[in-house]
RNA sequence: GUGAUUGUAGCUCAGUUGGUUAGAGCGCCUGAUUGUGGUUCAGGAGGCCGCGGGUUCAAAUCCCGUCUUUCACCCCA
């Protein structure tokens, strides 16, 4: 282990290779889906003015007031990311008509400060969508349906896709009374926290791990239940648009997502490679207000490092997707390697993987290189081969050889 | 923020109740008769023992602080 001079700060990481690999494969099938879905990428600044993320996450909740990094260089507050959602909504609303009935998505790292543990860190990346318009359960449906999509082309296996409703704002007081209310003549078995939550967020009751808790939540009506009829329609007709799909997901009126600007559909999809924090997505419907605007929309972020843990739970990993293939360029002797220098030039502008030693060394060092590089082919030339216009191209799996024209080689690459 | 936990070679880890030149495996480099890799054999390089204090004749080892790792709570992807 390095000393701390050459390490990153704490919950942050450098990504190398090999591992980069498998973040680039993640990217690229990323990108290539979204395209098909119709949605367009969007690079949003990491910095924001602070009131961007206060008033779409909720300035009660804890990733804001806990967890951001914020402070004031000049005269704005401003706070690096903890989302994607808010940025991307501040981005669309600005595009007037056309930011109201838009698709993007972006691949980005967000930024909370909370202590490290399995699956959490400071910065951590997010591979999010948002589609924007009126709110039409068909768009929940496609949205996890998409997100599903993502996950078979990656290769994940054993995730649960997990599906509630928060139901409209309005909802929100009926279902806060009608649970506490529910929840009252328990109140003394309830745990520390819960006696707590119950006034502070009654939600986090119901999601409590305290197994006594459970069996009291499971006794009382779920939030769903003191909600509106058009609220439960709502579900029932994303969970319709599911089933014709033939989408799995489970209904669990307790799952709770945490932010503000959800409404109706929420969900999230686990793993249960993960540790305590099991979930590779969340998603949901939202309404952020930002000026005179309501945007509505739906969208979710999936976490890059909890899906590539959960990715090598499956046996992917980045070495299957390390570059390999080409040619290593052997070079015996200084003329020799001033000619390579010049074909390497060549083979490399018909964009083929070609490596080479800069130095000359014996020829069983480049030989171990070449090995090593994962090339198919050596190329080796030595003054005899300089002197016919050819060199000797060895099979590096079969590990036959044969001599043959520069020129071929040239145009057969 | 709370409670645990970790730090020794590029990587994975040994290192006895404090005691002399801190070890292994893998990897890396060099070689095993002229210009041939992956296997084998031989040799070699590479350590402020996370950092700073303290105790001691003596500290990788004990004490304090600090940073970091990992895990859980809170909360979240």
């Amino acid at each position: 282990m390095a000393s701390n001079e050459f390490q990153p700060l704490q919950g942050m990481s450098d990504i190398n290779a090999p591992e980069i690999y498998i973040w680039r494969m993640i990217e690229e099938k990323a990108r290539t889906i979204f395209n098909s879905y119709g949605y367009e990428e969007l690079r949003t600044p990491v910095l924001e003015k602070l009131s961007v993320f206060k008033r779409s996450i909720g300035d009660t909740t804890d990733v804001v007031k806990k967890e951001m990094y914020a402070f004031k260089p000049g005269k704005h507050d401003i706070a690096m990311r903890p989302e994607g959602t808010a940025g991307t909504i501040r981005h669309l609303a600005g595009r007037g008509e056309e930011g109201l009935n838009a698709r993007v998505f972006y691949i980005a790292s967000m930024f909370r400060y909370e202590r490290p543990q399995a699956g959490r860190k400071r910065q951590f990346h997010q591979i999010g969508v948002e589609a924007t318009g009126e709110a039409n359960p068909l768009a929940d449906a496609e949205c996890i349906a998409l997100q599903q999509h993502l996950l078979e082309e990656w290769g994940l296996h054993g995730s649960k896709i997990q599906i509630s409703t928060r139901g409209m704002p309005s909802d929100r007081k009926p279902v806060a009374d009608g649970l506490r209310a529910a929840l009252q003549p328990h109140l003394a078995e309830l745990c520390d926290d819960c006696q707590r939550r119950i006034d502070e967020n009654v939600l986090r009751v119901i999601d409590c791990k305290n197994e006594s808790c459970q069996k009291i939540v499971d006794q009382i009506p779920t939030a769903i239940e003191f909600m509106s009829e058009g609220s439960r329609t709502y579900l029932d007709q994303v969970i319709q648009a599911l089933e014709i799909m033939d989408i799995e997901v489970e209904v669990n009126p307790k799952l709770v997502r945490g932010l503000d600007y959800y409404v109706h559909t929420v969900w999230e999809i686990t793993h249960g490679a993960l540790g305590a924090q099991n979930a590779i997505a969340g998603g949901g419907r939202y309404e952020i207000a930002l000026g005179k605007k309501a945007v509505p929309g739906v969208g979710f972020a999936m976490g890059m490092e909890r899906v590539i843990t959960s990715l090598e739970a499956c046996g992917i990993t980045a070495d299957q997707f390390a570059p390999k293939g080409g040619v290593w360029l052997v070079s015996l002797g200084e003329a020799a390697l001033a000619e390579n220098m010049k074909l390497a030039r060549k083979l490399r502008a018909k964009g083929v993987r070609c490596g080479m030693e800069l130095e000359v060394k014996s020829m069983k060092a480049q030989m171990r290189k070449a090995n090593r590089s994962g090339a198919e082919k050596a190329i080796i030339r030595g003054e005899d081969e300089l002197a016919a216009g050819t060199v000797v191209v060895k099979d590096m799996n079969e590990g036959s050889q044969e001599e043959l024209s520069l020129e071929d080689v040239i145009r057969d690459a």
